[in-house]
DNA sequence: CTGTTAGCGCGTTCAA
DNA sequence: TTGAACGCGCTAACAG
């Protein structure tokens, strides 16, 4: 019930041989005896031996470590992505440290001090809706931890992303909309200092402007996106009874809190309404088995940007290009199951 | 872009002082005029100072870290937890590790040897539904870490736990079915390894035999409680044919699913068919709005259990008595919007 | 108020 | 193959 204060030193001293030897003996150095390697295992473990991170890292300037910093761990597309992340870093023996920032600069510039004071060796990021200041991020480049965006990305050259085609994507959910018979869509956006919706917004106009349709500024609704804001924004639609026959929501909460808001008031999606809405939180195709979305995905984005961010690290001297990749997100019309 | 090397002795050499007096600075110490004080945070910004946290704590024997395991973040129940517990720990200067299970005895064993190397000053945990063995669990209370465990506990003597009346749980959702006039009631029950789901079911039981309700064997489908479980029980109680009027599911997740089925196959709860889960995931509260739940304080839950270890933290070195909370849990009968 | 000295626990030279 | 000695960056004890 003491608190454990065994060190290397203390195994050296047991076995009459130095602190060295017992250290390159638990790090199964080639450069120790089978045998006296087993002897000093064997009085480790009957000591208790716990190894002290905070030293080997402090010596070895590593710490096997990478950040992920991410707005909500709650939101399903976060969660996947996490999920990728560990299962990279796992295999190549690192471990993640979850950081998120409830989509506050303050605590995103916080949690970046942080990584940097625990010598994480690279971070992964998703920025907050509120992060237009990059003054914590070029902290962090500077102090010349490798650094990759994930979805979120800041407008910044010579980043490191992995994003999907934002502009494809609300392109693509506007056409389907079109094809689906509607004139007037609503679009629900989100913060324009995130190039993510900037570019679902871009994607919107281009496909009404492809199909001879009428942009209207007042058939755009900006808000955080929370699922309260959709609440207000499907509130707002049927109040000034807006002549509207489709929705483009930017984010998937939105369009949750507007689908319940719809659905209590009795307006059917997608009969009276179309509706689509990026990413795919499983809720969503709950509250309507038939709701389009545009995918994005997760694990996968997790899994590749870890990768990215893994190849920087290894190649630490090397000056590696830095690149954005674009990983594909496709348009999913489910079909309800019920008939 | 160069890796970033500034220490102390940087900032003191630059200054002709000590490097003594610029962590005294650093740290806030009143032993410093306030003049070289403001003379050295000002070259540390200069010359682009990040303090080493490794080296501090190593120094200081204390991290400042509190480690939080919980089974799967992404789960909304321990997503809330993991929000009460950064909000208290962030009141007292603390850091929050985030560590998940995702089930797995390994991965548990995997990450309590971590935070043991890492040297947190505390851990709070939910066991998974793997662990029946406790090897790893008494290495980190031997390590001298306080622990706290929090929903899924241990059933080790001299713990600290903060939990809910599982079985007045199980009692009282019963007790709610029999009430609005249930008379065979199915229960999802999950690993009897895990005191909570055993406590469940016996309040379960006893709700059954206080109303003079026979208890039958088969009417218990034992999972894990994930959602395709739930999905496998709805889809047995059909296709056996069991004459059922009334389900209580031991977590809310098995819920989902089962209510997914049974709305698929054109059964109505809460009229063919009562149902009570445990937790309050908010997808239930949409697939039916009716839904009747236990709801477990997440929040709430982790406020506590981080105050009960920051007690324990703090007060190192006298013994306090290890202590169980049980926190109040109501059972909560939501009322559908829809007229 | 500031400097000196001595580690925290570990890994890595360099000799032997 | 092993040992001796040093230092990672920081803090704490003790002087002055």
């Amino acid at each position: 019930m003491e608190i454990n204060k065994v060190t290397i030193h203390d195994i050296a001293r047991a076995l009459n041989i130095d602190s060295s030897t017992v250290s390159r003996a638990l790090n199964n150095s080639s450069r120790v005896t089978e045998k006296t390697k087993i002897k000093i295992i064997e009085k480790a473990e009957e000591l208790g031996y716990q190894r002290n991170a905070l030293a080997s890292n402090l010596r070895k300037r590593v710490t096997n470590t990478i950040g992920v910093v991410v707005p909500r761990i709650s939101r399903h597309f976060f969660a996947s992505v996490i999920q990728g992340v560990e299962e990279t870093a796992y295999l190549s023996g690192y471990n993640v440290l979850i950081c998120q920032s409830l989509e506050q600069l303050e605590r995103e510039t916080q949690i970046a001090e942080t990584l940097v004071a625990n010598r994480v060796d690279g971070v992964l990021i998703s920025i907050s809706m509120e992060t237009t200041n990059y003054n914590h991020i070029h902290r962090l480049n500077n102090s010349g931890i490798p650094l990759v965006f994930f979805d979120r990305h800041c407008n910044i050259p010579n980043t490191n992303n992995v994003l999907i085609d934002d502009f494809k994507g609300g392109f693509d959910a506007t056409q389907h909309l079109i094809q689906k018979g509607c004139k007037h869509i609503v679009h629900f956006s989100g913060p324009q200092a995130l190039e993510i919706y900037k570019n679902r917004f871009k994607g919107y106009k281009a496909a009404l402007k492809s199909n001879k349709l009428p942009f209207k500024e007042d058939y755009v609704i900006s808000s955080r996106l929370m699922e309260l804001d959709g609440v207000k924004n499907a509130k707002k639609l049927l109040n000034e009874r807006m002549d509207f026959d489709g929705i483009f929501s930017a984010n998937d909460v939105a369009a949750i809190g507007a689908m319940k808001y719809l659905k209590e008031k009795g307006v059917n999606i997608p009969k009276d309404v179309a509706m689509v809405g990026f990413s795919n939180e499983p809720i969503s195709n709950v509250i309507n088995p038939a709701l389009t979305t545009i995918d994005q995905p997760g694990l996968e984005m997790g899994k590749v940007a870890t990768e990215l961010l893994l190849k920087h690290i290894k190649s630490q001297n090397k000056l590696i290009e830095p690149q954005t990749i674009i990983m594909d997100s496709k348009l999913i019309e489910r079909q309800s199951s019920k008939k």
